[in-house]
DNA sequence: TCGATAGCGTAATGTCATAACATATCGCCT
DNA sequence: AGGCGATATGTTATGACATTACGCTATCGA
């Protein structure tokens, strides 16, 4: 472990190509998750014409843990969470606003040690795991 | 409370639509997952034509807690759960095997709880919520 | 210099889901 | 019986999301 390897287990973030360098900017400069054909669409001046510029972009950025896709929406967003990447804090959960459409990452320790402790018991390989909650944020509620 | 005005928040499950059966029917028959076309080409035989009817159905099926839909498989399954339905037993998770395709419905009371107590920290009004994990199940690890 | 790996560009296609409109059916009140 | 609202249905067309297939280019180390 003495000499510059790399991080072991952990790309580190920065070599990014010019298609994910795009679609990463654009994921962090939006306030709410884009479908990958939104992306497009704000990418098309950059050259961008393909879905699967898009696709491709973003399998890189979640491989890198930069980004990550949410499943009931069918959309992406940035990672908010620094020690995501790092993976110290288990696995990220996204309470997601149906009002504002805002997003927030966070990480519950219990929540993902329950979780590893039911595979262990069934002896289930556990690969990924998806949390998402939808509901309205709190700001949404006081607007109401 | 006192005369017969249904049970006060829960439907009581057996009224369904011959649509509805039908896919519930289908529903329970598959070892795994199936997506609405899946569905839809299993009742040909029995009228079934467009995937609106589908949808609709499996729509019913899903408020009265008799089927679920996996977020992460645009795909759906039959409740497993005999509790689910009187929602004894709080959020469901499912874990999804990549091997075999089958799916473990279950319930931890600790992670609700806990994504319960966060939402409440952070004034979220929690409306629904997704577990699901990927992975290999026992037996497909054996089978290896 | 060669081959392997990774990324890129494009077209075509596949898969999932809903909008819009027209009918039909049932429970209920008059 | 007649009228009404709520719910379910059937059908067509369309929209939204995602991948397959193919060929080209750059880079890097043997
Ligand atoms: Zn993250
Ligand atoms: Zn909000
Ligand atoms: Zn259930
Ligand atoms: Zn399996």
């Amino acid at each position: 472990m003495a000499h510059s390897h790399e991080a072991h287990h952990h790309e580190r973030p920065r070599d990014l190509t010019r298609n994910q360098e795009l679609v990463l900017t654009t994921l962090n400069n939006a306030e709410a998750p884009l479908s990958a054909y939104d992306i497009l669409d704000k990418l098309r001046d950059d050259g961008l014409r393909a879905p699967l510029q898009v696709y491709r972009a973003l399998e890189k950025l979640i491989e890198h843990g930069l980004a990550h896709r949410l499943e009931s929406l069918n959309a992406f967003v940035c990672c908010a969470d620094a020690n995501c990447h790092g993976r110290a804090s288990g696995t990220a959960a996204f309470a997601i606003c149906s009002g504002c459409g805002r997003v927030d990452e966070f990480a519950d320790p219990e929540v993902t040690a329950r979780l590893a402790a039911w595979a262990g018991e069934t002896g289930f390989a556990l690969e990924r795991t998806t949390i998402e909650l939808r509901g309205r944020c709190a700001e949404c509620r006081k607007a109401a």
